[in-house]
RNA sequence: GGGCGUUUAGCUCAGUUGGCUAGAGCAUCUCCCUUACAAGGAGAGGGUCGGGGGUUCGAGUCCCUCAACGCCCACCA
């Protein structure tokens, strides 16, 4: 206990009680809990990739608060903070800060110093470095962020235990990472195959469904002419990609299109390069779209894939990685007009290319008209900057019910096994599973990233086996098969025939913090541990990643544990600026929660945030800070003022307004209770604060002056005993929003931290004795008492006197109940109001207060 | 095209199974240095609950319909 201080204040509490947290290890798991006994939360790792930002704040407040209202009810609370470093933000991120770029053929230069620290010169050319080096580099980079991501969420106050921080890079994440994987693949869960898959050509990676995002794009329509082999003229197609010309495999019409169904079974001949294709029916193929026949590529879009696929079409492939027109034309070109044609595209780039083909086409007379200007959506990388192409590659897929019905069927069983908050967000995931058109693509060619644990024998011509791959023991994990040798090989057989190759790619940042249950829990490397938090009690997240890291945990759990990762999922909202926009980073204006602490009081930027109705998005509201500092600074005051008079009684509360202030707030605890175990700290924020504010303004106002008397008897005890229950209950309350304002008014008088005190309960703030009228109508009561003393408050203002210019008499005139009320409790209300007479009346039927200032000499 | 959400005071939002005259905070206005707090306190004004229809003794609340805004999803030549 430390003593109540003469002028009390906000600033510095943030400093003095994480400090006092750390030393006493108040948030820290108790490792001894049962299950039964465990509150486990699966804290989302945010990507270490740039700056926190209020959505942090935002939603990270509210799972802390839920976190802290379950320890304080007794439960063992597992709350443990990861970094998603892994992955493309920090490659990104690496490249501009440091002024590199990877470059696996480079060797490693183990002293190597990067250009710049910080701001490379807009001018300056990335300087190509090694993959370890690279990777290094990743690493001190990340390390940095991390420290500067702990310094603000400790000072935002979360009681996260920092002893079971992890990073999705570090060697216990990789390892739980490949061991699921490698699980996957004994299963058959996790599969490779050659396929055509969306490509993004700035980062040379192949990308997963759930990473696309369509973008509204300028194009337009060409109309092209292609010949009829037989002579009897041309047909007409209507295209947004004339540059994939060479890459047509066959035209498309819907088979009962009676345009075109004479058609089917012959054969056209592309303009310009000359090849002949079949004219095909698909019902995929809309009749209203274009001319109704459209030209198969391969590939153009997803649909170019369907049909390819199910008409067996051949393949004729230009686009290469880079996204730039391959030097080779593709089979099929063979005339010498045809292959001059292609030689004018080889080499561009795609928008290149679609330049130089117009032209061709209006010289040829191939080209109807001219190109229609459209605006229409084009699939993008969620992190890119050119539209996606579609080219064959190797990946790495699981199973995740995109292709079989089964499987899909047996993750909306386990979505229905989640409660969701609020539970309409479970709409948007059954909305994405129904929706999937493909297994999940799990590889990534990129560096810094899990490792794919796998490597490849070579044949005796050195070609790569790819269907039996060699895999690592689970003992050796982690491995970098780059480095690393598969059992029953040697170093020297790396790459030559009838010795072995390494997997090339890494796993996307999804494959492995779909695994966060897993990583945090310690699965396989402490079971004990594992064991005694999963499946976890909850999942908090922001409901935009639903698709993706929701999802992904589901189905890496319902494959390795057969069972939903989580009780409760959780569906936080997005912060948007005070002019209902999406607050986004590039706006510039974005003010750092840094500041915000400073200027505000980490406590009170914690009520701007609770305050919001879980899973709704909320404006940005400085003002809502400024309430909760002034509420933060309230409790101060009024603790100061109440430990002045009462600290703990033993009185007896014999007083009916005492008693139905325990009463009322009872009804409090009981409806906050209620709200946070359904995860609703925003209602369990406003009922508190509601009572809050009347307890101030009216009961301590009215009984002042009776818990003061110096030498009071039962009815000063009475009120001291009621002021102490109701401060010890409110300041518990509202630990888990304001910590930090709890922690310092509780110090005052309390032993131990408030936030592993006993959450209140409604019988040990207001004991009914048994036979008692449970039904005692405390809101009546009180409604009647401050309907008085506000009827005399309201007299005063009208008068324009102090609310202590004295009162000459009083007349109240109430039914029964009311007037009883009001009697009882007069002398509160005369001391409070500074009354001299009274009159109280039974009659009417509502509340008549008459008031009758003395005259002021 | 499919799905979901939102719409209540000038602003931001509560309003839990239908039930007195629809609430809070901020902002505005008036007043008060009152023995914890002037970074405070006491009051006041302000709303045809998005439009229309229906069920009901009674609808902000339930049903239908329309509209605006937002989000998610979709095979978008």
């Amino acid at each position: 206990m430390s003593p109540v201080p003469e002028k009390p204040t906000l600033d510095g509490l943030e400093t003095k009680w994480i400090a006092g947290w750390d030393a006493s290890g108040v948030y820290a798991f108790d490792r001894s809990a049962r299950r039964e006994t465990v509150f486990s939360v699966d804290t989302p790792p945010p990507t270490v990739s740039g700056s926190l930002h209020m959505g942090h704040v935002f939603s990270y407040t509210h799972t802390d608060t839920v976190a802290r209202y379950r320890r304080m009810t007794g439960r063992a609370v597992f709350y443990p903070m990861g970094w998603d470093d892994n992955g493309l933000p920090t490659e990104r991120r690496v490249q501009n800060f440091f002024g590199v770029s990877c470059d696996p053929s480079v060797p490693y230069d183990p002293s190597f110093e990067p250009p710049f620290r910080g701001d490379p010169p807009r001018d300056h050319r990335a300087v190509p470095v090694s993959r370890p080096n690279f990777i290094e580099l990743c690493e001190e980079l990340t390390a940095r962020d991390e420290k500067v991501f702990e310094d603000l969420f400790r000072r935002l106050g979360l009681s996260v235990d920092w002893s079971l921080l992890y990073a999705t890079i570090d060697e216990r994440s990789r390892r739980v990472s490949q061991r699921a994987f490698l699980r996957n693949l004994a299963r058959g869960e996790a599969y490779t195959q050659e396929a055509p898959t969306l490509w993004d050509v700035d980062f040379k990676t192949a990308v997963a469904q759930a990473e696309l995002e369509d973008r509204e794009r300028p194009g337009a329509y060409h109309k092209v002419n292609f010949a009829r082999t037989d002579g009897s003229g041309h047909v007409t197609i209507d295209t947004t990609r004339p540059e994939l010309l060479p890459a047509c495999v066959a035209l498309v019409a819907h088979p009962d299109d009676e345009r075109y169904v004479p058609l089917f079974g012959s054969t056209v001949r592309t303009p310009l390069f000359g090849v002949e294709v079949p004219v095909v029916a698909h019902p995929l193929a809309q009749p209203d779209k274009g001319t109704g026949i459209a030209m198969i590529c391969t590939f153009g879009d997803l649909t170019d894939v369907i049909w390819w696929r199910e008409l067996a079409l051949p393949t004729r492939a230009i686009v290469a990685r880079d996204g730039r027109i391959l030097a080779e034309a593709p089979p099929g070109i063979s005339s010498d007009a045809g292959l001059a044609a292609y030689a004018g595209l080889a080499g561009k780039t795609v928008k290149q290319a679609q330049t130089a083909i117009v032209e061709m086409l209006r010289e040829s007379g191939d080209l109807v008209g001219d190109p229609r200007p459209i605006t229409h959506p084009v699939k993008f990388f969620e992190k890119g900057d050119r539209p996606l192409e579609i080219v064959t590659s190797r990946q790495w897929y699981i199973r995740n019910g995109g292709r079989e019905q089964s499987v899909r069927d047996a993750m909306l069983a386990r979505g229905r096994e989640l409660r969701w908050h609020p539970d309409h967000m479970h709409h948007r995931y059954d909305n994405w599973v129904e929706g999937l058109n493909g297994d999940w693509l799990i590889s990534r060619q990129r560096w810094f990233g899990v490792p794919v644990p796998v490597w490849y024998p070579l044949d005796a011509e050195g070609n790569i086996v790819h269907d039996s791959p060699l895999v690592p023991d689970e003992s050796s994990l982690p491995v970098d098969p780059s480095t690393d040798v598969p059992a029953g090989y040697d170093s020297s057989q790396r790459g030559v025939p009838n010795g072995f190759v390494a997997d090339p790619d890494v796993m996307d940042t999804w494959a492995t913090s779909s695994l966060t249950p897993q990583i945090a829990g310690r699965w396989g490397d402490d079971d004990t541990l594992f064991t005694s938090v999963y499946p976890y009690d909850l999942r908090p997240q922001a409901h935009d990643i639903i698709r993706t890291w929701l999802f992904s945990t589901v189905v890496r759990s319902h494959f390795e544990h057969g069972a939903a990762p989580w009780a409760n999922a959780a569906l936080s909202g997005w912060i948007l600026d005070p002019d209902r926009k999406k607050m986004s980073k590039s706006k510039g204006n974005v003010v750092t929660p840094l500041d915000l602490f400073d200027q505000y009081g980490s406590d009170a930027v914690r009520y701007w945030a609770a305050c919001a109705r879980p899973g709704i998005d909320t404006a940005f509201s400085e003002e809502q800070m400024k309430v909760g500092r002034k509420l933060a600074t309230k409790i101060l005051n009024v603790t100061k003022f109440v430990l002045g008079a009462a600290g703990e009684h033993g009185d007896d509360v014999t007083e009916a307004i005492d008693r139905a202030m325990l009463a009322r707030l009872a009804a409090v605890v009981d409806e906050a209770t209620r709200a946070f175990d359904n995860y609703d700290y925003a209602r369990a924020l406003e009922r508190t604060e509601q009572f809050f504010w009347w307890f101030c303004d009216d009961y301590v106002e009215l009984v002042k002056t009776r818990a003061y008397e110096a030498d009071g008897g039962p009815a000063t005890g009475s009120a001291r005993t009621a002021l102490a229950e109701a401060l010890s209950v409110l300041q518990r309350l509202f630990a888990p929003f304001l910590p930090f304002t709890a922690e310092e008014v509780w110090s005052w008088w309390q032993k131990g931290s408030v936030h592993v005190a006993e959450w209140p309960t409604p019988s040990g703030t207001f004991p009914l004795e048994p036979g008692s009228v449970a039904a005692f109508d405390h809101d009546g009561f009180l409604d009647a008492v401050c309907g008085t003393i506000a009827s005399i408050r309201r007299t005063k203002t009208e008068a324009k006197v102090s609310q202590k210019a004295a009162v000459e008499s009083v007349t109240v005139t109430a039914p029964e109940e009311m007037a009883a009320a009001v009697r009882s409790a007069w002398g509160d209300i005369a001391a409070a109001g500074s009354v001299g007479r009274a009159e109280i009346n039974v009659g009417g039927d509502e509340l008549n207060v008459t008031t009758v200032l003395a005259t002021t000499a």
